[in-house]
DNA sequence: TATGAATGAGGATTCATTCAT
DNA sequence: AATGAATGAATCCTCATTCAT
């Protein structure tokens, strides 16, 4: 008798075990071994549950930006002006567990193998288009004219500011992180 | 006797042959045979010159990294004042060569396989620690006691915008990619 | 739940496969290919069970070790007394399977390799001493002082004849070695 | 201008340069260039002066045979006897130059490879039709019928303690397989 | 004469994937 | 549902060999 329902459950394994992985091994050393064994599993059960190890990877992915949707959205709901929405795509990305180097190091290794992966390339398209409408959007009161650069440049800090992290360079902690994303902040609405 | 001095040259050609193929297949995905192709030589001269992939990896960062600097040491000789070589920092980082999404998509490459890879690593923190105490060294006598903050930031910025750049973001060309950073420079430096 | 208790079964096809390619290839010849075309596998199989060539290797030679054993050591649980005793060891290392020009060679192999591989260096020597050991412990009651010296003696001559049929010198077929180790024997206790 | 007469020099050379590594390395890792390392030449000049490896490897083990010819030969022509000349073969096969391990080893590995190599097969009959046959002319007067079993014995004897020699069994050091084999032979005199 | 340059076939090994159970 | 068995293509690397100089 099969044991019913296990489909969510060990997708959700096998996704952790994939960010694990790429954690632990880094992208490149990441095989459909490393990422059953840290699952505790074996490794034809990619297959059986994804289709094989791409499809893995996509869906991490795709996990990892529904994780920091799942972070924004409520506080984008919180947030009652446009500062306030900005503020909130900030303290998303800089949330505890979108900050973990488990996870930059991952996203960091999706951005790497976008550009040669039709599907990772698709993923990380929707993701910076969120990003900077969002962006652009609340920022146009705020700044007229110049919100699709400040938009670009606070999108940029954000990431540098993430690979500063998973570089582990100095002064690049969790709350350092933000007092200079928000000062950028600052600093451009101020002139 | 045989043809001499081979040695610098298959070395040169080889080194922008590895950066041809990760830009054009990725880091994962870059092979002995991907980078033999890429050089028109065959597999067996990596080993014979460089004694492996993996120096050869190391190798094509500290080419990189001596690229970069190559950049940046005329240009701080040619600045005057503390303001003048930070902007001759950004200048270099910026410059046609070092903005290419061929270079930066190797840089990127490197930094997602440098918290695996001891050499790499060691290399990355060498440019890390460089850029920063460049910065952080010019910045004292502008911003006080805020300098090793608004170093990070601007280094962050700084890796951010590259990383637009290589994800195809819109706004992230060189000119505009100057102009955010020079813009961030500005706004600290005003108060 | 998949094929089960295939390993043993494997194990001992592949180490078969071993003894079967150095006989037919020579050592230096016998590569992962030769030995799993020969156990009609594939060749990844071999790493799969073994770990790899080498382990593959020492495998097989303590296979023969244990092979000789088994011969041996009934044969000298029926042997009665020291000389007796001394016979079985003879006739063991003359039985039909041990005097198989493919485990001759295969021996022949291990031993020209021993010096240069640990483990198999390590096997070669506990083979050695526990042939001597035996020898000397037996021939004590009946030449005494001389004990090993004629031991050794005996196993050069056993070796010998080995070498003589692995190189197809005449009369030295398995009766006839048998008689010239036991005539060996013989002059040594008359005298 | 070419030097003159460099060609004798050279294939001595190298045929120590074999020998050597064949010792060091073992004839399976005895490459092309450990050897040419060892000759502290070229690997090219190995075709050019041989044609390959296999020729080198070859006429490393005709030099091997002339060599023990070069010491049985004058041995051969002071002896006076029958006994005397077998003997003079037995000093032959233990004199120091024959007894080293180096040229043991060797001995061994192209024992291993004579039947996979028709040269090297070719080279192994000889020398073995050789042996037995200088022993049995001998023996005939001596032990009349029982030449052709003695012959194989005392072949097999001295075989089996070059063998234990090179094996680095106790008891196994020249004076004490000297012996071993002179006690052989007076024993099968005396009876 | 002798060399280092260069090759490409073949080495061991790893990998994603398939499959019977 | 989940596994271990098994594969064969692809990986990095080594090797004997060729060649221009």
């Amino acid at each position: 008798m099969p044991k019913l329902g296990m489909e969510p459950i060990r997708k959700r394994q096998l996704i952790a075990a994939t960010v694990e992985s790429i954690h632990r091994n880094g992208f490149a050393d990441t095989t459909v071994q490393t990422i059953s064994r840290a699952a505790g599993l074996s490794p034809g059960i990619i297959h059986h549950y994804f289709g094989g190890k791409g499809p893995l990877l996509a869906a991490t992915m795709r996990a990892l930006m529904v994780e920091l949707r799942s972070c924004l959205v409520p506080a984008l709901r919180r947030a009652v002006g446009s500062r306030e929405r900005i503020e909130a795509v900030i303290e998303a990305n800089f949330a505890e567990r979108q900050f973990q180097p488990q996870v930059i190091v991952t996203w960091l290794a999706f951005w790497g193998q976008a550009p040669h992966d039709p599907e990772l390339g698709r993923l990380q398209r929707i993701y910076a288009r969120r990003l900077e409408s969002h962006l652009r959007y609340d920022l146009r009161p705020l700044v007229g004219a110049r919100a699709p650069m400040v938009a670009a440049g606070l999108a940029a800090m954000i990431d540098g500011l993430w690979l500063s992290h998973a570089l582990g360079r100095p002064d690049a902690g969790p709350g350092a992180a933000r007092a200079l994303a928000r000062d950028y902040l600052d600093r451009q609405l101020a002139g």
